[in-house]
DNA sequence: ATGCGGACCTGTTAGC
DNA sequence: TGCTAACAGGTCCGCA
């Protein structure tokens, strides 16, 4: 499900309900995720304050005095604040439930997300130490990935959903950028040149920030932290789009596999 | 070092 | 209409 705008809105949506909040009870019905879910989380979470909740990449950090819970949703996941006592569904594989009366619910169907515990600093966990740097920051500029892109081989929509490169960008938001950017997504890293780099990063920073303002993409099942879907799907311009016409030249919309994930280009519009 | 394919799991849809 | 294969927002791992 998620890329780096939905994780946003669901940090954004949450965090009323979670930060300053002491956790009551945690309820797992289901510990086989991505990893097992540690069975120190109960222990260390129960009775603690979230002192803080951030995102970095997308994973969600909720730190309290004496460590951190780290969450990724993986592709189907989601984290919703239940208020009144609902029954889990099938897939509700975790509650976080607070004192206030709130409870944080977690669902993922596939089970590629993972809920994990670290007492030390995350960002020196073995998952998220080796990230590059956040899109929407000033550190992730044209000379930062023209520099890095000298002698890669892998396309250019390889390379920008590569997570030790830039953090955040999946599937749904490569292909958005690259129409935007003018640029196919085969293209060899390598050799696009600084002033069509210039145009990605300001198309990749434009794609995700219009996509935070519009709650997100909602295909099949995201829901932000209110169990409401996002409206960027109506701003999609090739994603999912195969065969319909660019809007920009009228071109039919070409679908090809690139590393093993659908990919959406206009033909005409982007070389 | 880099790039690629497979793996994890369940649900939905396209195609025969 | 019904069955099956392919595909779905992620990303780690192991191999060439």
């Amino acid at each position: 499900m998620p890329e780096l705008p939905e994780v946003e809105i669901t940090c954004q949506g949450i965090s009323p309900f979670v930060v300053g909040q002491t956790v009551k009870e945690i309820i797992i019905r289901e510990r086989q995720l991505r990893w097992p879910i540690p069975i120190a989380l109960k222990r260390s979470l129960k009775n603690k304050i979230i002192i803080k909740l951030n995102r970095r990449a997308k994973y969600l950090l909720f730190y309290t005095g004496n460590g951190c819970m780290i969450i990724h949703l993986g592709m189907s996941g989601s984290l919703r604040i239940v208020k009144d006592v609902e029954p889990p569904e099938r897939h509700d594989h975790v509650d976080i439930i607070f004192k206030s009366g709130h409870t944080l619910r977690y669902r993922d169907p596939r089970k590629f997300g993972s809920i994990l515990w670290t007492k030390h600093d995350p960002m020196k966990h073995m998952l998220l130490s080796h990230l590059g740097p956040e899109p929407l920051t000033h550190e992730f500029q044209a000379d930062y990935l023209y520099v890095l892109s000298r002698k890669r081989t892998k396309p250019i929509k390889n390379f920008i959903m590569d997570s030790r490169i830039v953090v955040g960008i999946g599937n749904i938001y490569a292909n958005e950028a690259l129409y935007h950017a003018g640029i196919r997504p085969t293209q060899k890293a390598g050799k696009i040149s600084k002033i069509r780099y210039k145009r990605l990063i300001v198309e990749i920073k434009n794609v995700l920030s219009h996509a935070i303002k519009k709650g997100g993409t909602t295909i099949r099942d995201f829901i932000n932290g209110e169990g409401k879907p996002g409206y960027f799907k109506n701003e999609l311009q090739v994603y999912d789009k195969a065969g319909h016409p660019c809007n920009s030249c009228k071109t039919a919309i070409t679908i090809i596999r690139l590393g093993q994930r659908s990919t959406f280009y206009c033909a005409n519009c982007q070389t």
